[in-house]
DNA sequence: GAGTGGTCTAGACCACGGC
DNA sequence: CCGTGGTCTAGACCACTCT
């Protein structure tokens, strides 16, 4: 467990904060495996004073590692790494960036796209007046050419201008944050339940064949709904795969 | 959006950290409106000056609510209460305590209940060899007195001592905590498939119903892997509902 | 320019875990 | 007992946003 002090190095005139440049290198340090897992950090004082900062900041950058749980602090004996591996906990993620993280090559068919006036369910989920005009985009997920999921988005109108090219382009939630918006949470529910004739000659599942479903409304930093989502996804092509950790 | 200045109570010779007592009244006051959604909250070298704190702990304070989703900062304007409403994120809970609290009076069936050697697939996850004789427990779980769900665990041999009675009375999660086990992260996956025959029977639904599936590997805070569970749902009754946070 | 949060310092004392 | 992280102070300067 005794560790040879690691080379950090930090650079003052950079804008980057240096608890952020530690908390990076001591990251990489970590996935890379220089820091074994179960391996002890030393003491936050003497690697203070060894990198010529103050306790705090070197304590911030040992919290942010902390909170991404690549790190457990224990009164008494000091700050370790997780043996676990750790994946990423589940993110504001859309399936275009999941997919190409994945490799696997996805693509989009736009089959619809234009305005419409709001459903009841639409409409409380914007929190916008029912029958009030909202963007419609309905699109058809493809990975290695084969469909993997239907999906279907309102959006308040005037929000976002992206044509249907750019849709078929790239994910919903790349545009939004191109156009300047900040996300900031969603509100998901994941169930099942079985294709109907419609549903499955368009993801190519025979008739009742089992079907993920999703439904998130997202919002951002000010409180608005800024997207409402209805989606289908083949359950023999698709899972959701992710990552908890516990809220200490 | 003026403010009123709020009353905040602190209690020097309480063993409660005073950021966590400001962040708890914070909370309180938020939840309970007193806080209006998108309201500011004053700025923080003011604050700290009439509660007799300094900046960094009412900076502590504030964070920890940002970290939950309930405040947003901006640089130059100021933190702002948010405008959606805010449940919790996602977290390591176990169905047990998801059903108690929303009042669904949950029941377990202990179906079977001892020790097995560990498959490849059981062993992988747990980290063991394979072959190893492992704890399995097999479970339904009724709420209302219905089948919600068949919920197969296993964990390693030694862990948990627990009895069918207890494991009758109250969830995995817990009893794991009582144990003295300190939860940190959980690897899931959440699909889809049909139900087989003997699985709708189980659960009573008709055959080839769509079930919702989740597999969880849960480990500790040293990296353990304390639990690998395989788990059916019914889709009619149930679905995974959460907020997720962005990771600014 | 005024006001805000963002970062940083150099100390201090306390609580808990292991020896 | 000693060493660790946990909490807290009283300042400082910078970067950004709005008017």
């Amino acid at each position: 467990m005794a560790q040879q002090p690691l080379h950090f190095t930090l650079d003052r005139t950079s804008p980057v904060p240096l608890y952020f440049q530690l908390s990076q290198q001591l990251e990489a340090a970590i996935e890379q495996g220089v820091l074994a897992p179960g391996s002890l950090l030393g003491n936050e004082i003497e690697l203070a004073g060894r990198l010529g900062l103050s306790r705090p900041t070197v304590r911030q950058a040992i919290q942010s590692l902390v909170d991404k749980g690549l790190l457990v602090r224990r009164r008494g004996v000091g700050t370790q790494v997780v043996h676990s591996q750790v994946r990423r906990p589940l993110e504001l993620s859309s399936l275009y960036d999941d997919l190409e993280a994945a490799g696997q090559r996805p693509a989009t068919r736009v089959l619809h796209h234009g305005t419409e006036p709001a459903t009841a369910q639409v409409a409380a989920a914007l929190g916008v007046p029912e029958g009030t005009e909202v963007r419609y985009v309905e699109r058809l997920r493809l990975a290695h050419g084969e469909p993997v999921a239907h999906l279907r988005n309102h959006l308040p109108a005037g929000l976002l201008d992206a044509g249907a090219d750019a849709l078929a382009e790239t994910g919903l939630y790349r545009l939004m944050r191109s156009a300047g918006i900040t996300l900031h949470s969603a509100r998901q529910t994941i169930g099942a339940r079985a294709a109907t004739a419609e549903e499955a000659r368009l993801l190519g599942e025979p008739e009742g064949a089992p079907l993920l479903t999703m439904e998130r409304t997202t919002f951002d930093d000010t409180g608005r709904a800024v997207e409402f989502g209805s989606h289908l996804y083949r359950a023999s092509r698709y899972s959701f795969d992710f990552q908890l950790l516990a809220r200490p």
